[in-house]
DNA sequence: AAAGCTATCTTTAGATG
DNA sequence: TCATCTAAAGATAGCTT
């Protein structure tokens, strides 16, 4: 029996939240037409089974009620079926809008393809040789400027690799002749700056020298 | 007090009906809420005042709430509505495709007018360039075509006015040397034809000589 | 007019057939 | 699955404030 009140929250047992719903669900409809009775209101309730199955109670004709409703929410939130058919307007216009567009780019691309060119007359097809001869320079110099960076970063890879079999062979020579690879590392340190990442210290700064006899001051 | 149980008829007394009206509207409401809660399902209720005023609750969006009411009902109820909404998602399919249409022009567009090559490797930019270079030939030739038509016009003019002058120049000589011109003329008649629009009749044919004495045949 | 009271009616959860 | 039962919970008519 019932002992405590029910709290209102989904009944997660199916069979009961079924004969609940038939109960329950006969009720609302019980009572939405006892209000439209009593009260002579116009009453509707529709309700949907988790099935899909639908329920439905209106005192009047529901299409009507429908539209009743739409009216009010017209008149109070705006104006729902009157946006429709100005919504519908306002596509048709965008899509009127697209279609010139379409019709110009269209236009367009031919003209730059070299096509439709019957109605042209000497003057408009020297405008568009221009146009056509700007996009050739632009599309040209892209390429080029394409070509030139592959060029530029083959070069650095050659470089790069010559740097390597430099470096290789100075350790080569380093071991074979020590004397002239101290000598050429010197001068090539000179040229192209310190090479270390500590930046003002140098090969060149470092006193190999062995001295024998009192310091002196250095620079 | 409530001594016997109410029947189901239209209240006449019009504050006890508006009471009644107030308690149950909301008895109805919370009712569609806990049936909508306990048993998940969807549901709506809609009631309008004898005044018109609007109450209503609903589980999920009212206005999904109608839709499927109405694809449930679509069988019993016209398709006007359900028409109308399946007509805007046609209009909102075909913009689609325009814009998609637009979209691929512009780009067709762009491309033949040097613009967003940025992300064009070589293989790209050489087709665009072949391209390119197909419409300048097309309409070089084109133009070619218009200016060599202009010249033939030119070239028509000026010999009918080369014509026109040598008539001139004919009647002119006619008055300046009539002998000598009479002698050209009718030679050049013999091989260009009579030119007079009368046909058969020509200058050469008129008799301007002066003749006194008796009348004789002419030939 | 709106809010509260309360006796009584109505609904319904859970059980049972 | 479905109807029926039953008592608590809930709704509410008529009243009062």
């Amino acid at each position: 029996m019932v002992r405590g009140k029910i709290q209102i929250k989904r009944i997660e047992n199916l069979p009961s939240r079924q004969i609940t719903f038939s109960k329950r669900r006969k009720g609302l409809l019980k009572k939405a037409h006892e209000l439209s009775v009593l009260c002579d209101a116009q009453v509707a309730a529709v309700v949907f089974s988790q099935k899909g199955r639908l329920y439905d109670f209106s005192s009047s004709d529901m299409q009507k009620m429908m539209e009743n409703y739409e009216i009010y929410r017209r008149e109070y939130f705006g104006t729902e079926r009157l946006q429709k058919r100005q919504y519908v307007q306002e596509l048709k216009n965008e899509m009127a809008t697209m279609l010139d567009k379409i019709e110009i780019l269209q236009l367009q691309c031919r003209s730059l393809m070299g096509q439709d060119l019957d109605s042209c007359s000497v003057e408009e097809l020297k405008e568009i040789t221009i146009k056509i001869e700007k996009s050739l320079t632009i599309v040209r110099s892209r390429k080029a400027k394409l070509h030139e960076d592959t060029i530029e970063k083959l070069k650095a890879e050659i470089s790069e690799e010559k740097e390597v079999l430099n470096e290789t062979n100075g350790l080569r020579k380093m071991f074979e002749e020590p004397t002239l690879w101290m000598h050429s590392r010197s001068v090539e340190s000179e040229k192209s700056g310190p090479s270390c990442s500590n930046g003002n210290m140098n090969i060149s700064d470092v006193q190999t020298d062995l001295s024998i006899g009192l310091p002196e001051s250095r620079e």
